[in-house]
DNA sequence: TACAATAAAATTGTATACAATCTAAGAACT
DNA sequence: AGTTCTTAGATTGTATACAATTTTATTGTA
């Protein structure tokens, strides 16, 4: 029993989706890799809970693509081959377009200086060491323009998009300079959206989107 | 004991998938009216099974967004809202005009004959009775478009979508004149993707879509 | 009759038990 | 040694049991 998983404690929660909280957690973060096996009793064991509330949240999981179920072999991770993470890249594009275009749109000031203050708050962690903070600055600037397209759908649909990326992200965010150029791109969707831009801001957001995407792809493709 | 369900037989395939299926057809076709409540041991009775893969199914419901959960209540079949119902068809239009437009870029002979032929066989029903072939023959006009598109993860996405629309749709398809006019428009979206005219596609897709969904939107205000 | 308090029933959430199936190890045989 | 058969263990799939909570019904009182 290596203890890897720990639960994410929440008292008014049923059981069943702190579970899901945490595997899902630990999908994403890797602690949990592509092809492992997730056996229902040695799950419960760790987690302290029966084998109930393990299986719904696998039910879930399973919903969210994120793992595989083979019959009467369980689940597994979902492994995520190249092929399936250009057909995300693909999609991705085309809502995060629709979304800025929504964006431009309906932006209220409120709005808009929520993005402004997500892009500096990304920008201010441009040389810190806890990545973590980073991604998450990153994924808060994204869906500050998600709340401001006003498309509760498509907010729902984008962010389980991201999820199949979050993995491989992480080594793309260690490169300091890099960080330094998203900032720079951040402003630049900001300028498009307080300009109400549409065009502009639907090519920032794409080459914004696309490069960090391939190279992600590209790295992948590397490793095996 | 109303006996309104009936589980689709399928010896191979776990219990709770079968009542997954089973209770979103029941949804889908209205048999199960929004807001109703889904009482897990009335359902396990009603279908012959224990309590078990009625709670993993309702656990994939809800992930679907067919069902809501109240905590300590259970699940409901989900009320769509007309803003729900837009946002739906905001994202919708948006995903099926990215997915004409990899059609054109990407269709096979074979993929436009298949597009052909179910736009065809559309056209031979518009005089039928059988309002479920209609249904089920307008909805393949549209897959075997996605199909072309050649992204399963965009079809996933899109077909879910399209389920949200489904319980409201029937009342549309018994309008005879209205059958023509889709059939019509299919065949303009076929002429389109057939001439590789990504632009002409788009346009028609999203007002075929536009048309029929706020027709759906506004009968649904007109009930309540 | 209307309202409040309490008790009973129903329902969900969780845990455990049992059945069916699959995996793997070891024995028997060639 | 290698191969097949058998058997024990592990694992999933399904059913049931128990606990906690909520809903409903009932009783008592003003």
């Amino acid at each position: 029993m290596t203890g890897k998983l720990q639960l994410i404690a929440d008292d008014y929660l049923p059981l069943r989706d702190v579970v899901f909280k945490t595997l899902r957690g630990a999908i994403l973060r890797g602690e949990l890799e592509p092809g492992e096996r997730l056996m229902e009793i040695r799950l419960a064991n760790e987690l302290g809970v029966s084998r109930t509330p393990i299986r719904e949240a696998i039910r879930m999981l399973e919903l969210e693509g994120l793992v595989l179920m083979v019959p009467r072999r369980g689940a597994q991770v979902a492994k995520i081959t190249e092929k399936d993470l250009k057909e995300v890249l693909e999609v991705r594009i085309g809502l995060d377009e629709l979304a800025i275009g929504f964006a431009c749109e309906r932006v209220t000031l409120e709005q808009l200086e929520a993005i402004r203050e997500a892009g500096e708050h990304f920008e201010s962690l441009a040389d810190s060491e806890d990545l973590t903070a980073v991604a998450e600055a990153d994924v808060r600037f994204h869906d500050r323009i998600y709340d401001a397209a006003g498309n509760q759908r498509l907010n729902q649909i984008l962010n389980n998009l991201r999820e199949q990326m979050y993995r491989y992200r992480m080594e793309y965010l260690k490169d300091t300079k890099r960080r330094r150029k998203l900032a720079d791109e951040h402003r630049a969707i900001y300028e498009a959206i307080r300009h109400r831009d549409t065009e502009t801001a639907k090519r920032e957001i794409r080459s914004h989107v696309r490069q960090q995407e391939e190279t992600i792809i590209l790295r992948m493709r590397e490793e095996g």
